[in-house]
DNA sequence: TAGTGGTCTAGACCACCGA
DNA sequence: CGGTGGTCTAGACCACTAG
């Protein structure tokens, strides 16, 4: 069984048809989903592979489970017909905006030895070297952010100002065929700094949202330390969390 | 095998136990961990479960799993001695402050019908009623956050002044013995309100940094709508995310 | 008591990796 | 090839809820 690719697992599978059902309005909100053993039928599978495709839409805050109740829609996620999604988003702003032309204006590229936070961050040895780039990017000409990021060089080789210009996340996905596995992020609020001011047109009174983040592959390796500048009317980052 | 209460589950405890070993330096690591069927021996429990455990831990971010080598430590996590787990802080102020006195200032407690947006956040009915508070709370007497709630009354009942100057949370899971199940989050930037100049000593240039959260109990109702606002320098917000 | 979800088992087969 | 983790099964027992 293929757990990447083309190939998705059963309980995959099942997970990607129920939500859309639940999107859909497939099930009446006011009424518990079919039980497990049901379910278990329809998709002809075991339970435990059925509870294992309904844990995943407890984790996404799409259902809620009660034990001797049964399985229920979150009322409020289909408000207004979209999923929260953004803590899972581990890619980066091209592929997040789907409506929009998203460009780049390469502030900095250069490649420069790591200082202590950023071999810390990135769990680099001494005298690494890293590449530090700074973009500007905007979305339908509307200035959106600043990004300030440093990756290793050992790990993504070859950066060029080519694929600054387009995403750098696509470059590591397809060209060299990593994968990209979990990430880090401290979101923080701040005042403008110059580039801020240049970028984003931001008078002194207008707030930044700071996402700070670490980036791993799939392997543990960490491959991306950022910085990303946000304008205060344009970006808010949202997050759902389940009890454990 | 209960779930709630005192009694944990087998692969909650062998979380817990592995997670410790994990922080104290018990595994090299340089070394991928025990492989999972010298682990079933050790806690004489079946793969299954034991792959359960190790699942909370790489949804914690301590670990990674890659198949055909092994379960390895993220090392960056133990980095600062403390694991990351703010964005599964369900539970207020009070619960988060180990060192320091938390005090609120109540500034407003009253019972009003609900607008269209609190209803449509915790999903209620027209002509609902919901507690209104804005409280400002401090840590050690430095100003830290200014919290305005919205809570149906007929979910919280018996919401009262001095439960306001403790913690909401506590009245909630002791006194009437509800459970919080999971939060909604939005995080974003905003310039200083009034009432921020006055609690939170901001000036017109520093910025807060808004938390709006919609918080469901276990079965799924929403019991809570709120916004806090935390000086820019005092507050950041972590989250941590895995792609499944 | 009947029906729900939660946990756990013992075993199977598969995909991926390095030697 | 042998060893790793990933998925899946069929069944068991338990905890919680409602009637």
């Amino acid at each position: 069984m293929k757990n990447c690719g083309d190939t998705l697992s059963k309980y995959q599978l099942i997970a990607n048809e129920m939500r859309a059902r639940i999107n859909q309005g497939v099930y009446d909100e006011s009424e518990p989903l079919p039980d497990e053993m049901t379910l278990c039928e329809e998709f002809q599978v075991s339970r435990m592979t059925m509870k294992k495709a309904l844990e995943q839409l407890v984790l996404d805050g799409l259902v809620y489970r009660k034990r001797g109740h049964g399985t229920f829609i979150m009322k409020s996620n289909l408000q207004d017909g979209r999923l929260n999604l953004a803590n899972r988003n581990l890619k980066g702003l091209t592929a997040s905006v789907k409506n929009g032309k998203v460009e780049s204006t390469v502030v900095c590229f250069e490649i420069v030895f790591a200082d202590e936070t950023i071999r810390h961050n990135l769990d680099l040895p001494e005298d690494s070297l890293v590449y530090k780039i700074i973009r500007a990017r905007s979305i339908n000409g509307e200035p959106y952010v600043v990004e300030y990021t440093y990756m290793p060089v050992t790990v993504i080789p070859g950066l060029n100002q080519a694929v600054l210009y387009d995403s750098i996340y696509t470059y590591i996905e397809q060209s060299l065929e990593l994968t990209i596995g979990s990430a880090r992020k401290i979101i923080r609020a701040d005042k403008p700094n110059e580039l801020d001011k240049k970028y984003l047109n931001c008078q002194d009174t207008d707030p930044v949202l700071e996402v700070e983040q670490v980036g791993y592959l799939h392997n543990g390796i960490a491959f991306e330390y950022s910085f990303s500048r946000h304008r205060f009317d344009k970006f808010e980052f949202t997050s759902f969390s389940v009890r454990r």
